[in-house]
DNA sequence: AATACGGGGAA
DNA sequence: TTCCCAGTATT
């Protein structure tokens, strides 16, 4: 038999003194197991806890969440990020309904085939839902192991994922899988964080970083992303007490959302100018008054400049667009999943008729 | 092997 | 501002 490093011993006593209680540490269910692991993919314990809290509630079960239209689905996701993350959820439900007649698979190479879940997720589930021994390899483990260890690669790099991956598994209490694999993360987010507490750091006396003065170098990572700055222009285009709107297409950022009417420009451009390019709605620029400028939205690769226009068009004015555009009253708009700047740019402006009705 | 994909909290 | 968070899918 393998015989139990040092390092995981410290690690589930420090943890089995120190764990937070968090929900999805009170349950063996693989749906809310899957569901908070989906959930908390670079998301802060912080941020997920409210959505874990309303999906439990709203889906309890992998049926009810394999059964809901995609655009419930989102308007819940909305303001989580990344999106996609909320579409494979119901792949992966449908799937978990349809195929295995709604039971997760338990070993870790079936998990993995499962969309939105990859080599975390598929160890995290795994472990913690049927104690199968994968170690888990996420942003803390990565920074522990760097740190203690002494490992300098660079861990932007994904050649050097397996280094850490083998290190994990060797590390991993393998009848202990779920607690160690808790332990080590929970350890990175409270003990051993970006700047960490090393005074009160029960394994100091062993860690490389630490005795080498290298804690805040380690681990090492390059960052080379580069951010795109786009211009958009967006109309509240209102018609009889309704509002115009359209989802987000494939192969772009918030991609499934719903958003006004939407001129994208190449730089910051004044009304006129946006409207010179524009034939659909350039009639109605005196029935158009400018709102706020919402401020510019930072996403992981992009940075949205924003303007924002209010148009009001008369009611007997004939007007219409194609067909992926619809009129929605402002009871079903707050209904549809929305981009946070959208979702900011109405409660900014809700003054406007449509949204007091 | 690189890049795209959200949003927010902490330093 | 910058970093980075219980990462994954796509190119």
């Amino acid at each position: 038999m393998s015989t139990i490093h040092p390092f995981s011993e410290q690690l589930v006593s420090w943890y089995e003194k120190n764990a937070r209680d968090l929900p999805w540490r009170q349950t063996n269910d693989p749906y809310l197991i899957w569901l908070s692991e989906v959930i908390l993919q670079q998301t802060r314990v912080a941020q997920g806890l409210p959505y874990f809290e309303k999906f439990k509630e709203n889906f309890p079960t992998v049926f009810d969440l394999a059964a809901a239209p995609e655009n419930v689905l989102l308007r819940h996701w909305q303001g989580l990020g990344y999106y996609s993350r909320a579409r494979n959820l119901q792949k992966t439900a449908k799937i978990v309904v349809e195929q295995f007649k709604g039971f997760f698979p338990k070993s870790y190479q079936e998990l993995i085939k499962l969309p939105g879940i990859g080599p975390y997720s598929a160890a995290a589930i795994s472990s913690f839902a049927f104690g199968e021994p994968h170690a888990v390899v996420d942003g803390n483990v990565f920074r522990i192991l760097a740190r203690y260890f002494g490992i300098e690669v660079d861990i932007a790099d994904s050649k050097n994922r397996k280094i850490f991956e083998k290190l994990a598994n060797d590390l991993l209490i393998k009848s202990q899988a779920a607690k160690f694999n808790q332990s080590i993360m929970e350890f990175g987010s409270l003990q051993c964080s970006p700047s960490p507490n090393c005074d009160g750091c029960p394994i100091k006396i062993g860690c490389f970083a630490f005795l080498n003065g290298k804690v805040n170098s380690l681990p090492v990572k390059t960052n080379k992303v580069k951010i795109l700055s786009r211009f958009f222009n967006y109309f509240v285009i209102e018609k009889n007490n309704k509002i115009l709107v359209k989802k987000r297409a494939n192969k772009d950022i918030w991609e499934g959302l719903y958003e006004f009417y939407l001129i994208e420009t190449e730089s910051v451009l004044s009304l006129q100018e946006i409207l010179l390019n524009d034939k659909k709605i350039a009639f109605f620029a005196n029935f158009t008054n400018e709102l706020p400028a919402p401020k510019p939205h930072q996403l992981s690769h992009q940075k949205i400049y924003s303007k924002a226009f209010h148009v009001q068009i008369p009611d007997n004015f004939e007007f219409e667009l194609g067909g992926e555009y619809e009129w929605k009253s402002a009871i079903e708009l707050e209904e549809l999943g929305k981009p946070v700047l959208i979702g900011n740019l109405i409660t900014d402006n809700f003054q406007l008729p449509v949204f007091n009705s």
